[in-house]
DNA sequence: TATTGTTATACTCTATAACTATA
DNA sequence: TATAGTTATAGAGTATAACAATA
């Protein structure tokens, strides 16, 4: 149907130049988180952690479920974080098989100085925007993760 | 200066808004190209590789580069992809010391019909624009990346 | 001497399967 | 029986240090 309408076809030629735009762009910011992350010892994954956890308390199972990896993986990782003292191992009070996983001071602490280092590092390619354009920019990339 | 002049002060926190949104944007793009590859048990890193070299060949050391990683992770990463037969190692013409990397008919193909399936994961998250918010994103993600 | 690539080593991340404890 | 979490295991990804071959 498109295809035979002239006019349809530039929209998806087009999509797939946004797809691509975006995967870039995707591989450029993880770079950056990595780096930050990389200053402090910190995985992608212990980084996106921290951030999680950084205002409530999750069950071992809805962290994985929320990472999208598997419950084993999730001991590994929350494992390592309470070694170094970044998370805390809390027995859930209504269900004696959960465990929740709740961030500790320290851990509170490393997220709040590792953030401003993630807005300083993004900033060089965030800046090549007008404040306007970045406005125009958050309000889309907001709608495409279904926040009105 | 800025702090003092309240007319410039939203700016700054509208920025972490927006880092914000390229985050979780990113994280969003990573897991669809995640899945992606995992449907060809590839990794993130191996699907790049793909994608890097669908159209030109590198040495060992310019895809180090290219990807942020060390040479000796490329040894690993090239060897797996070699064994698979997505890859192939090929003399250096003028550098005895050099290896180059060219993706193989098997890999092409590969690449081939994995980007078609990246597009069709990310399109409910950008059908979720209009066309013409779509083409200013892209006009936007562009202009980060240094594409005039 | 400097550069290119590989090897040896060690650790993290990840999933699958099997297990224990609780519901 | 089903769910929550851990353990055992195995493989991939990653970096550092040491090395061989070439420039």
């Amino acid at each position: 149907m498109a295809a035979s309408d002239p006019a349809e076809q530039p929209a998806v030629v087009e999509q797939d130049d946004l797809v691509d735009a975006l995967v870039q762009t995707s591989f450029l910011t993880m770079a950056s988180l990595n780096k930050v992350g990389a200053e402090h010892d910190l995985s992608l994954t212990q980084l996106r952690v921290l951030a999680i956890l950084r205002d409530r308390r999750l069950k071992m199972t809805d962290l994985a479920d929320y990472l999208g990896l598997d419950k084993s993986t999730m001991t590994g990782l929350v494992d390592r974080a309470v070694k170094r003292g970044l998370l805390e191992r809390v027995r859930n009070p209504t269900d004696g098989r959960a465990v929740d996983v709740r961030i500790s001071p320290d851990g509170a602490a490393l997220a709040e100085r590792v953030y401003p280092r993630v807005v300083r590092l993004l900033s060089p390619m965030i800046g090549t925007l007008t404040p306007a354009d970045q406005r125009r920019l958050r309000t889309l990339l907001e709608t495409m993760l279904g926040r009105h």
